[in-house]
DNA sequence: AGCGGTTGACGAACGCGGTTCGTCACGATT
DNA sequence: AATCGTGACGAACCGCGTTCGTCAACCGCT
């Protein structure tokens, strides 16, 4: 029990006059659901830990938001005001990957961040503004429309795919993790591939294999493309 | 409450000699789990509703299953049994789309499947035939061993980005939906690419995309390998 | 200055979720 | 026939999102 604060009363006359307390704006429950998505630890993200947080009750947040799952698509979007869209002038394909691997940092802030993402589809203004970017650098790139409009599509979902594969604990590929634990019990005779690709699948780093990904995309894009 | 059945001692002896009922078992458990994700409107699969629907309480199934997490993932597993690996002895590139085709078809099955696929790194032994499958294909393409490796995940992870993508919600690109109402919302100024591509972006058929998709997967992958 | 009307905040409760615990009936063993 | 260990189960716990009815504070009137 968090103690009670007699000075409380005074403290419910103040918010309505807004000195101390933050009045309760849609704003300030956001960034409140944010700053949990982030910072906590990364467990479940609560409508009853936001208001608690924000010093009120569950019932006062639905005055401001309609649902759980609006605020969620809120928070998502105010999540991605931190992604870097403007990479300098350097060449496209650089620019383009410092974009996508500030995407991805952004999403990687908090597991519960990045399976939200893979979930909830972004349109907020801010998921416009990373399109418009991508649009830009695509079409520095020198590909036509219709071809860079569908691989925003794909990058998109790349980049929230990556971002939940990480999300679920700590590196599954690591050794010992689920997915080397598998592979160790795969049969050689059963699956005499994935056993002879055993250490392939699981090799590299997450730096070289998102290289490694965003290279594949790109010249599938470019071969695409009516140059 | 519900009745409560006089009779109910006579079922629970019979259970005991399994003649009537099935005496509960793990298969028992994830089959009426599988049937529940499939067949239901798709809504949450819940623990209670399993258990009611095999005639028993939630804490029974506990004998069979330590978790919720291991439930799921052993229902995604049996779901990936569905999933034609075999694709007759055509050329490399047709056996790809289709074995991706029935891959996606059978995550399709539900938006509950779809969602949980995207969420659970498969690592059963269902999922270990597909990467084996994937694998020799790719060896057929004349892909090495290392590209070949990181492709089956490059390619997993697109299966599920567009089964979740579809699970939420009746085609979310189609007219009129969230993805269309804020492409006509972004005022043109500020997003000039976007509203410029707006019709681009949620043009073609889900067919159509995936067909594009896998190309561009391919295109990519190819010209990463050494041949 | 006094006074209804409107609106936002809130306590309490509802239904439902996963999970745990203590109990008791069962089938096998002595 | 008596006993024992096991496992199925009812009941309960806690936390979740959401809803409802109430009440106090503010606004624009007269």
């Amino acid at each position: 029990m968090p103690q009670r604060d007699p000075f409380r009363v005074s403290e419910v006359a103040s918010r309505r006059t807004g000195l101390a307390k933050s009045p309760l704006s849609r704003d300030a429950i956001v960034d409140e659901a944010l700053r949990q998505f982030t910072s906590e630890g990364g467990d479940a993200v609560t409508l009853r830990k936001i208001a608690k947080a924000l010093d009120t009750g569950p019932a006062s947040l639905y005055a401001y938001v309609d649902d759980m799952a609006e605020l969620r698509a809120l928070v998502l979007d105010r999540a991605l005001a931190a992604v870097e869209v403007d990479q300098g002038d350097g060449p496209w394909r650089e620019r383009l990957e410092a974009l996508l691997r500030s995407y991805i940092r952004v999403l990687m802030t908090s597991p519960a961040l990045a399976r939200m993402s893979s979930q909830t589809i972004a349109v907020g203004p801010n998921a416009l503004r990373i399109a418009e970017a991508l649009l830009g650098i695509l079409e520095d790139a020198g590909v036509d429309r219709l071809t860079a409009a569908w691989a925003v599509d794909m990058l998109s979902a790349f980049v929230t795919s990556v971002a939940a594969e990480h999300a679920q604990g700590a590196d599954p590929v690591a050794p010992g993790g689920p997915v080397a634990q598998a592979l160790d019990r795969a049969p050689a005779s059963r699956y005499p591939r994935v056993h002879a690709a055993r250490e392939d699948l699981v090799s590299g780093t997450g730096e070289e294999r998102f290289a490694w990904s965003v290279d594949v995309l790109v010249r599938g894009i470019l071969s695409r493309a009516g140059v």
